[in-house]
DNA sequence: GCCTTCTCCTACCGTATTGGTAGGATTAAG
DNA sequence: CTTAATCCTACCAATACGGTAGGAGAAGGC
């Protein structure tokens, strides 16, 4: 499995919050009862969306979230890293902060092991498709689907962006 | 973190196998010394290749496995699936071998729930990646790399097949 | 004021998966 | 008949995942 449920519930969140109309706040608990998710589990996965400035909130009654900015100006690798922390394809991908250099239990022996070519090209293929996925046409896609369940998409359909 | 240590493993089990000569079989104990990974362990990754018949054994003294077809015509996504059992994106991303409908947990309210045209970008992204690379290319890799370790090249190379 | 509705923070926890070990049975070469 | 290998299956420790629980602050409505 590539993601977990963080990046699920993550993005189903931005894209309630991009139906409504940006001004007013929505409450975690209106999502939460929409969407069928536990709102103790929102809390802790909204604040990660928040720590990356994707999304701001005020406190109180008739509180809630809102999003930063426009949904057509975000893209969707912003929100999974912000989610999931990282996109790496392997345990030994994980980059020294200061030179770079991926870690890898097999680094001795030859200059880099031989799966990194792999990995590199996997995680360039995960995040490109991420980034050339905007908010915004989730948001659309949601209600297309639902206001017609029967047009649905083809598999083929979805893999083209509709914005050309 | 997309793939576990079965996919690396395999992998490099499957790239030290190409380079060796295609004919007298490798054990997989040789294997095992010669890239430090546990021989019990590589014994049941080696079972999903042999499951997936992408290497074949031969048994008992000087047995080991090999290579069932020249690496150029073995592309990774084989490779991978066998290993790790399927690439999906997401847990929800399960499909039914009858009818093929990806289940969801939100598949009630809406005809479809709003991440699935994500995640359907995201495996595409990734099985193409992983479907341009072929064993021999990481083979050539390994070799190139092993021989002259400051050669190694960077990670934009990588990104582009080496055979265009 | 003070109650309600929110965000915010942090600790805990059951379960499943991961990454192995262990022990043996089977097969073939010398 | 010993040795070197594949094959098979059961087990196991640690970690991460997917939450719960319980509260402490902040802002409106009355």
């Amino acid at each position: 499995m590539i993601f977990t449920t963080k990046a699920e519930y993550g993005v189903r969140l931005m894209v309630e919050l991009g139906r409504q109309s940006a001004e007013l706040p929505v409450s975690l608990k209106a999502i939460a009862e929409s969407e069928g998710l536990p709102l103790a589990y929102l809390e802790q996965i909204v604040a990660l969306l928040k720590r990356a400035e994707l999304v701001e909130s005020t406190r109180g009654a008739h509180g809630g979230y809102r999003l930063s900015r426009p949904a057509e100006s975000v893209t969707m690798d912003e929100v999974v890293l912000a989610l999931e922390g990282s996109i790496a394809p392997m345990t030994c991908f994980v980059e020294d902060a200061d030179d770079g250099r991926v870690l890898c239990s097999h680094v001795d022996d030859h200059g880099s092991c031989a799966t990194r070519l792999l990995w590199v090209r996997v995680q360039g293929g995960v995040i490109e498709s991420l980034r050339r996925t905007t908010l915004a046409e989730l948001i659309a896609f949601s209600q297309r689907s639902s206001v017609d369940p029967v047009s649905a998409p083809t598999d083929n359909e979805l893999l083209l962006p509709s914005v050309a």
